[in-house]
DNA sequence: AAATGCATGTAATTGGTTACATGATTTC
DNA sequence: GAAATCATGTAACCAATTACATGCATTT
């Protein structure tokens, strides 16, 4: 339901075409979004038939003719009524987080190296995010006017970065948390138990906190009765 | 793709029904999926089919018979040959994000608002892991064993935490950052224009850093090159 | 010569959501 | 008396992905 906003959201602040859209969503939107072009192009026909959106052919010489859509009264109208309605809950798909809940399957080294591997993806993220946002920045600078679009574009861009950061942070956490609790898997091997005594202390560090009350109070909000 | 996994990662754990994968899936796994029983029930047929998991129906009295459904040898090879894959590159679909991008659209009160309201959405989810993690915790605690089991879950808990901790602060720091900027909206009705100098101070609070210097080295990571 | 970018789309399939359908028991 | 819990499912629909299809210009 959201794609459909995101291409009104974008049509209300310029013309853009399918392949100009899908630009779009690969760099600045791709903090919140993706999309294919096979999802777009029949989305603008809808939005088009609806009457949110209308188009005009622009010919063009070396290059193929394009489609160039705008945003119709009736398009701004239902953005607006969307953006003023209740968010969406969130509901997080997150399919490492689950790869990773199961990974107790794994040998601890195969555990490493599926984290490290995930770091390095978010690593790429994290640059690719960067590079997007330097250059806006010289854009912003040069222009030297600071708008309400701005503004919130920056807010969203700080939400990006710090999400990746905060991934790869727990990535790195998480891998030297693996490796000193290593000998848990060959404890397991043998048919041996560990206690949790044994690796209370790591825990704590992991968990950031100083001792079982510190544990307690971070998983205990103190408001059950509700 | 990965739901087939998550219920398969389940089987692996215990023998469980639709219903009670699905009351997983509400709790402790609502950190990284969420799915609905009418996408459950044609799953597991669509399992048993592909002979990844069998079922044995269990007469109850006084509750409805159930169809419990265990994990066969097939199902355990398909599994681990998952979660030694390589992880999927992260697409992330964060609808409230998407919102806020084009929140210049409303007046900075309604701003505001939606971002209040989105806190209170994170805060809510965040109250309901803790519950769950405490009552885990107690459990673990009790049973003084220490597994790679409940190291992985314990791992993708922090995460879940941390992820709604931090989005739970950048509402608030946003919502600061909106208030204290509450004038851009104004002088844009008067069809004026606020400079880049003019909001400098609260941008380089707002991204955490001292100066222009900062700010260059948090988008520039020094390496554009590639 | 091969790959990438520009530009538009359709078709088939899979994944996910909402609505519908049933029915007993327990809790508020 | 109403709502929630237990328990299973189907049907319809919408959203998203992958594959297919075309074709010229530019870059490697």
């Amino acid at each position: 339901m959201s794609l459909k906003y995101g291409m009104l959201g974008l049509l209300s602040k310029w013309d853009a075409t399918g392949y100009e859209i899908k630009k779009e969503f690969d760099s600045f939107m791709s903090i919140f979004w993706h999309t294919h072009l096979s999802q777009i192009y029949p989305e603008l026909s809808k939005l088009e038939k609806e009457k949110l959106i209308n188009s005009r052919m622009i010919p063009q010489d070396g290059k193929p003719d394009k489609k160039l859509y705008s945003i119709t009264d009736e398009g701004r109208k239902e953005l607006f009524q969307w953006l003023e309605a209740a968010p969406e809950s969130p509901n997080i798909k997150d399919s490492f987080l689950m790869q990773a809940f199961f990974m107790d399957n794994l040998s601890a080294k195969d555990v490493i190296f599926q984290l490290k591997y995930y770091q390095k993806e978010r690593e790429d993220r994290l640059k690719k995010l960067k590079q997007i946002l330097y250059e806006k920045w010289q854009l912003i600078k040069e222009g030297n006017k600071f708008t309400t679009r701005i503004l919130m574009s920056s807010v969203v861009l700080k939400r990006g970065l710090e999400q990746e950061e905060e991934y790869i942070l727990w990535c790195k956490r998480t891998i030297e948390l693996v490796e000193s609790m290593e000998h848990l898997w060959n404890v397991e091997k043998d048919n041996g138990v560990a206690t949790v005594g044994d690796v209370t202390d790591l825990l704590y560090r992991y968990f950031e906190v100083e001792d079982e009350e510190g544990l307690k109070s971070r998983f205990n909000s103190g408001d059950f009765l509700e």
